[in-house]
DNA sequence: TGTTTGACCACGG
DNA sequence: GCCGTGGCCAAAC
């Protein structure tokens, strides 16, 4: 048991992203002062359905899922946004801008 | 030990 | 408004 690596701060910003909300890499990787957000997108790859990670609600600043494909299936990050509420179409997330939560929004408030 | 990659973002043309 | 380039940091090879 080592020091928190990168993806344990980012797994849990992650988590704590409420439901029928998404946020995006650079939010995480700003709220986290990484300055780069490609780590980011880089530690959620390294991310599995058993660490309870909701990394579906992760999108990139488009508000577009780049990484559906890192998903099994693919089309399991719409469905589970779907699932959620957030409508997404040509994957896209519907009001983007509307659903976009940011860290240092507290969940629980 | 040095190089390459990576689910990106911001800026410039 | 779209396309191209640079930067950013950390882990894997």
């Amino acid at each position: 048991m080592s020091e928190p690596t990168y993806f344990d701060l980012v797994y849990a910003v992650v988590r704590k992203v409420p439901r029928g909300r998404v946020t995006t890499y650079g939010a995480i990787a700003d709220y986290l002062a990484l300055g780069a957000s490609r780590m980011v997108g880089w530690a959620l790859n390294h991310c599995r359905p058993g660490d309870g990670v909701p990394a579906h609600r992760v999108v990139n600043r488009k508000g577009e899922l780049s990484g559906r494909h890192h998903f099994d299936p693919p089309a399991r990050m719409q469905a589970l946004l779907e699932s959620e509420g957030v409508e997404v179409v040509n994957d896209c997330v519907v009001n983007f801008k509307a659903l976009f939560w940011h860290p240092e929004e507290e969940n629980d408030k």
